[in-house]
DNA sequence: GTGACCACCTGGCCGC
DNA sequence: TGCGGCCAGGTGGTCA
C-alpha cells in the first residue's frame, strides 16, 4: 500500500515523463474517485491545463496545473501509468488524462479507495485535505517537545497515534511497525507515557526509515508498484512487518491487532513502558 | 475533545 | 473445482 516513500517514488517517476504536457481531455469511469469538486466541474476545469510540476505533501501527490492543484491520494492500491492512447485499457482504470502528445496518464485503483481534489492554488492551503496535515518527517520543527505536546493527552496506543496524519504525515502501517521496532517501543504503549528519549527515537527512526525506503523505491508488500511498474526493494529491509523471526534476538515475531491494524513486534526487543 | 467502530472496495487466500 | 468467508488497510464519518 502506498505510504510516503511510495508516493515519493511515483512523484519522481511521473516528473521524468509528463512535465510540461497539456491535458487535452479527461475520462472519469468511477465518479467517487473525484472528491472535489463535482465530476462535471472537475472535467471542465482540468482540460487545457499544463502539468507544470509535481509535488508531494504527506501521502498526497500534488499536480501543479497552472492556477490549480490536482491532489491525488493513492490510498490502498492506487497507481499511475503512462500509456500510449492506443494501448489496451485495463480493468480498474478509473481516471484517464489524455495528454497533448498522444499519451495518457491513467489512474488505476483496484479497490477504488483513492481520492482526487482539484483546488485553486489560492485556496489549497486553507482547505481540506492539506490544511489538516501535520509535519513532514524532515521538518526542522518536528521535535521531541512538539511530539510531547501532541501526545500528552493521547491515551491510545502509540501504534495508533503514530498513524495520525495530523501529527506526522507519511507514516503508514508498515513503517509504523518498523519505526517502533527500531525505537524499541512496544506498540501498545500509551502515547502519553512515552519519555523524551522515546520521542527522540521516534523522530530519528521515522526519518531514517523513510529515507532508506525512498532510496530503495518504496515497499512492495502485496499490490504496490510505481508508475513504471517497478517494484520497491524496501521489503527486503523490513525488520518486523510481515516477518517471522526477529533479526536482533531471533525470537518469533508476534502479530496482534492494534486499532484494527495488523501489528508486528518483538516481545523481547520492544518492552512496554 | 477523545476513542471506538464502521463503511468504503476488490482480490487473494484458506477451509470445506 | 467451486464456493463462502475472512483479511488486507488509509481515511472520514458517526456515535457514545
Amino acid at each position: 500500500m502506498p505510504e510516503l516513500p511510495e508516493v515519493e517514488t511515483v512523484k519522481e517517476t511521473l516528473k521524468k515523463q509528463i512535465l510540461g504536457r497539456k491535458i487535452v481531455d479527461v475520462s472519469i469511469n468511477y465518479d467517487k474517485i473525484i472528491e472535489y469538486p463535482t465530476t462535471l466541474e472537475f472535467k471542465k476545469q482540468i482540460v487545457g491545463k499544463t502539468i507544470q510540476d509535481i509535488k508531494r505533501r504527506g501521502k498526497w501527490l500534488m499536480f501543479d496545473l497552472d492556477d490549480y492543484y490536482l491532489l491525488s491520494h493513492l490510498r490502498m492500491e492506487g497507481k499511475y501509468f503512462i500509456k500510449k492512447a492506443t494501448d489496451t485499457h485495463l480493468k480498474h482504470e478509473h481516471v484517464i488524462f489524455n495528454l497533448d502528445d498522444n499519451r495518457e496518464l491513467r489512474y488505476l485503483d483496484t479497490r477504488k479507495f483513492g481520492k482526487m481534489h482539484l483546488i485553486k492554488k489560492t485556496e489549497v492551503m486553507d482547505r481540506k485535505p492539506l490544511n489538516e496535515l501535520g509535519k513532514e518527517p524532515w521538518d526542522n520543527t518536528l521535535t521531541a517537545s512538539y511530539l510531547k505536546g501532541q501526545y500528552h493527552s493521547k491515551k491510545l496506543p502509540i501504534k495508533t497515534v503514530i498513524l495520525d496524519q495530523s501529527i506526522i504525515v507519511g507514516i503508514g502501517n508498515i513503517y509504523a511497525d518498523e519505526i517502533l521496532f527500531l525505537s524499541k517501543i512496544h506498540p501498545l504503549t500509551r502515547a502519553c507515557d512515552l519519555n523524551d528519549n522515546d520521542l527522540t527515537n521516534i523522530i530519528k527512526y521515522t526519518k531514517e526509515t523513510l529515507e532508506k525506503a525512498i532510496k530503495e523505491g518504496g515497499t512492495t508488500i502485496r499490490s504496490y508498484e510505481s508508475s513504471e511498474g517497478v517494484h520497491g526493494r524496501f521489503q527486503q529491509s523490513l525488520h518486523v512487518h510481515n516477518q517471522a523471526i526477529c533479526p536482533v534476538c531471533n525470537l518469533k515475531i508476534t502479530k496482534i491487532r492494534v486499532g484494527g491494524r495488523g501489528t508486528y513486534y518483538c516481545e523481547k526487543c520492544q518492552k512496554m513502558v
